[in-house]
DNA sequence: GTGAAAGCGCTAACAG
DNA sequence: CTGTTAGCGCTTTCAC
């Protein structure tokens, strides 16, 4: 990249003023001089360095989007909608999966604000409540709440969970399980277990909560919880996973231990991811593709100094398919 | 970011390059007065700009990807381990998502270029040959021959395409489809159906070859796809899938049509996607971590200088489970 | 050991 | 309509 405004410039004959304003199509020039300048930065093969523009304009039309881990199909799903609103608006994404380590999350907030992105979107947390109000740069988070005073998007837990469970009681399921990722993690998905509890509590059944170890998204780990969960509770007759990927692993489990879906048992996941479209999985569908459009617009409008809401919650909707 | 270097200088009372000679570690400074200017620092949460740093050094430390779509389970597991390898190695991620649309892609590498990333990963290509030549910056392709002097890295999908098939054939089949995305979308996958064909004639089956067309990953597309080729060729037995996302919709469509997995039809994908290690999916597995490791690390040796190998074929290998 | 000055590539006053 | 000048935040000669 050696060549920079100033060749444009000395090729044509004018000062590095005027092919700035060619660039920037601001204040009168004559077209044949537009034309020169133009057809000098086409020679040359000029491109205007975002990185003069970014330090002079203190805007990089960058956002950092921090994530646990993009191979999760819920993550990917949501970042593509995300990348391709960003990109619509004119904004240039960097992904950073923190693997749910709070070193690495915390290295790459660092890394964001060095790199004077103009706003994170934070799929992840780890760190204090005050690490994050700190962080004084725009945020928006997913599917978290953070604090009070930073916004968040995320889609209604409390109704899905409701959803679910109502689905297996009608279903006449006696024994019902809740599988969920670590309830210490914070997300606002815990109400997916609050509503769980709630409806279950009173009615005529059996019911166990189980969750996942803290380390994030180890299928293997899946795995074992489920497979302890049959061999603990032989007469389960129900499932509720709080996401597609788990119930996934129950669905395999179920296979492997002959208990025919869903006629000895009804499974239920969560999320509607659309790339296990061909699953055949009864979920919860969150609005995914409207969740990182609004991520992006609240952290855009935050960017742009215009007021957002703290707080949205969009609904849910239960698809029935093939396993209840 | 009101606080720069100045600012640091000021409060200590000394000049900006004694603070920039302990921001970098240059030189001999008292322990006394990098004791001082490191309080300083942390008092006024003082971090470096690294877009000034950027226009200093003609380095950004940011690499671009560009994608067809991370909402595709193979794409997100492979960005997973590339953001991993290259925040080890000190750099950023750039994520773009072309969709496999020439002008975004286009307007993408545009865009990478103005950033003055140091180089980028092309894991989709839909532009000519001479465009990426022109591109002029460390380049490394993902799964794809771009041009001779392009380096890509892939693994083996001839051998591949020989184990799936070679399979199929071992367990009977008689009448075997292969199944793939859009061949003209010149991949290095084409070879998988190359090794397909070469290994089917002649023998004593019947072999059909279907592909979708060229606007990606529709899961809709690849639905019908499935389900025109079971009316047409309703003694299929045997189905090598050129992905594994593809293969879960051929499970859907043997389900749905009664057909007995791997009883009546046999079925092998491609891949090893991580997260649908729950699936029982027989399949060819890609080393999708260490071709991501080696994407980057060629990359950066690029950028450092060094020489990099132009061709980099990995091995597979078949991963049999449930479904043949 | 420390500082003054120049410059990375670009834009924005301010003149003319 | 076009050019001169200053400066964004930082590093790096070159002096002292």
């Amino acid at each position: 990249m050696a060549v920079t405004i100033k060749d444009v410039a000395e090729k044509v004959g004018v000062s590095v003023t005027t092919v700035s304003r060619v660039l920037n199509n601001r204040g009168y020039l004559s077209e044949s001089l537009k034309q020169k300048v133009n057809d000098a930065m086409e020679e040359l093969n000029y491109h205007p360095s975002e990185v003069a523009r970014s330090l002079l304009r203190k805007k990089s039309n960058i956002i950092g989007l921090i994530l646990p881990d993009i191979s999760h199909p819920f993550f990917g799903e949501v970042t593509k909608h995300i990348e391709a609103y960003a990109y619509e608006q004119g904004y240039k994404l960097m992904l950073c999966n923190s693997l749910h380590h709070k070193k690495k999350e915390k290295e790459y907030i660092d890394l964001l604000r060095a790199s004077r992105v103009d706003g994170i979107i934070m799929g992840s947390h780890t760190m204090s409540v005050n690490d994050y109000k700190s962080i004084n740069l725009p945020l928006v988070s997913l599917d978290r709440q953070i604090s009070k005073s930073i916004p968040f998007i995320a889609s209604d837990n409390y109704q899905g969970g409701v959803l679910a469970t109502r689905l297996l009681l009608r279903k006449k399921c006696r024994s019902i399980a809740y599988l969920s990722g670590n309830l210490r993690l914070n997300l606002l998905a815990k109400q997916r277990h609050d509503a769980f509890l709630e409806q279950v509590r009173g009615q005529d059944v059996e019911y166990t909560v189980r969750q996942t170890d803290l380390n994030g998204f180890k299928y293997k780990d899946y795995e074992k919880l489920v497979s302890s969960l049959f061999e603990e509770r032989p007469e389960l007759d129900g499932v509720f996973a709080s996401s597609d990927m788990l119930a996934l692993q129950v669905l395999k489990q179920c296979r492997r231990l002959g208990r025919a879906v869903p006629g000895q048992v009804k499974v239920i996941g969560y999320d509607g991811i659309a790339a296990l479209d061909a699953e055949d999985l009864t979920t919860i569908v969150q609005p995914i593709k409207k969740m990182g459009e609004l991520a992006v617009q609240y952290l855009l409008q935050q960017i742009a100094g215009e007021p957002v809401p703290l707080e949205t919650i969009l609904p849910v909707r239960l698809s029935e398919k093939g396993t209840t």
